[in-house]
DNA sequence: CTGAAAGCGCTAACAA
DNA sequence: TTGTTAGCGCTTTCAG
């Protein structure tokens, strides 16, 4: 058509105010230029951050990426799925809110569209999957561990949730690289668990020892139980936390942790939501960021002064 | 109709795997059962408090709450709003991404769907508003701060963006309570900007005071970077922080801050959301949570060690 | 109470 | 190139 017909429509629909119903369109083509993301809670700062930059990723693409919160509750979770699907959203991604009972929503997701979890695998279903090296993960706090600690110092585990599959891969990399007779303790990934867990630890007599959390929001809630002990870091404990997102530097100390790599994994889910699935699953290796809770360079347990 | 037919239908229809089509749905009925939520961003874990409980607030109501991320850009935040009115929401909540420059994405969406600001109200536009009496606020800290800190005890704001209404707004009721002559320090309501004005404030000599922040992501900053500069919380410096979600409980010493009523406010949202509107705009009364950042009971200015 | 038909706004396909 | 038509899946209406 001539490109002043084109300008003179374009200018008139504009001021008749014209906008697509994208509820037609998505009728008409079967498709509806949307991404759905349910995220089991927005309060784990980690979720926060992988929706952000899933947000961010998605945006050129001119897929809107819409998110629901399944409020940590296997129903809530179901009905974002049957609502993202009975709206066509040409992808779902998922986090799964528990690594068994999320079987339904993904099973019933997977049948209908392009389903890609993310995070958390659900063992029982073969819907496609995006995540982290839990096991280099926890490679990499052996490493450091044994480069910079004393080894005579007791290394303690404070787990998540081990009925998520992230907190289960990391109890057994903790184990496979530590041994499976250090003490450890399993729990939630929120920081009222890393403060509960740290009570615990100083409750059991402890005056010195290297904490791996499962989660920086769990080392989060042990740095301020220990310091609250009149303990300090890394002076008598240090500190290792797993995730690498914002609130890692909010700590004081700043945190020593294991970085998932949001971006790859965000750039992963975008084309497999396109439709391009390399493999079905992918597993990105994490890396180290040294800081102050458990720093470079040997320590030695130190004498607290009573 | 009978009972016993309607199930054998049900029964059937559920045997051949049928679902509605909400897409079919949402263009006859001309509505989606939906809701839209905006948000600047992801990261700040308070707006993710408030999507984490307008989500349970919706639930039961039958209306699907789906949250999209603006990312800080004035740009997708009207991709949004667009988005979100082309998809038949039947109401837009949304969080300014700026106190100026969201006015097109607030008048555009409040040309086309119920629309409802929350937290930061742009000035210029009279769509409905849900948020915080932030003057009360900053009274409830003026009334702690007389009854329990030293007089002679310096008192230094350290606010948000002044851009944002709420930080425009507590800034103004800083000013009221505390008089104009304080130092007070503008930025960003993020957690580096609190580290970097504790070292500003550092830098000026202050070897004690009382901080008042206009945020608690902006308290946690502070906090560490004084504590890390050799100085006691609450011994030399008190810090008070404003919002009172999740992250105030991670910090260590915890910390003493307004509590926003999210809850009041997620109901309050919600019925306008479904068409009722008691008054244009709604500003809930926050509360004082004291904890030990600025504890209960007169204290005294110590005199460091040197 | 049951059945048929119209039409929500859009686009893909086909005809002129 | 341009115009027409059918139909996506649903619900509302109106007739039987």
């Amino acid at each position: 058509m001539s490109p002043d017909i084109r300008s003179t429509v374009l200018s008139a629909a504009d001021e008749l105010g014209y906008r697509v119903n994208l509820v037609g369109r998505a009728l008409r083509q079967r498709r509806s230029s949307t991404a759905g993301l349910i995220v089991p809670d927005f309060d784990n700062p980690f979720f926060s951050s992988l929706a952000q930059h899933l947000s961010r990723t998605f945006a050129p693409s001119g897929v809107d990426l819409l998110v629901f919160s399944a409020d940590d509750d296997l129903d809530t979770e179901l009905r974002g799925v049957e609502s993202f699907i009975g709206r066509q959203v040409d992808a779902l991604i998922l986090i799964p809110c528990h690594e068994v009972g999320s079987e339904r929503s993904i099973t019933r997701a997977s049948e209908s569209v392009v389903t890609i979890q993310l995070d958390r695998q659900v063992s029982s279903t073969q819907a496609h999957f995006v995540g982290c090296d839990n096991a280099h993960g926890m490679r990499l706090v052996h490493e450091h561990v044994a480069a910079h600690a004393d080894s005579n110092d007791p290394v303690i585990y404070v787990g998540g949730d081990p009925e998520s599959s992230s907190g289960h891969e990391r109890l057994e990399g903790f184990r496979r690289e530590f041994g499976a007779d250090r003490l450890e303790l399993a729990g939630r990934f929120d920081a009222n668990w890393g403060f509960r867990a740290a009570q615990k630890i100083l409750d059991l007599g402890y005056e010195s020892a290297t904490i791996v959390a499962a989660a920086d929001i769990i080392a989060l809630g042990i740095l301020s139980q220990i310091q609250a002990g009149g303990f300090r870091v890394p002076g008598d404990f240090r500190v290792i936390g797993f995730d690498g997102v914002g609130v890692s530097r909010l700590a004081h100390p700043t945190l020593t942790t294991i970085r998932q790599p949001v971006e790859a994994m965000s750039e992963a889910i975008l084309s497999m939501a396109m439709g391009d699935f390399p493999t079905e699953s992918v597993r990105i290796a994490p890396s180290l960021v040294t800081a102050e809770s458990s720093p470079t360079g040997r320590f030695h347990t130190r004498t607290r002064s009573s």
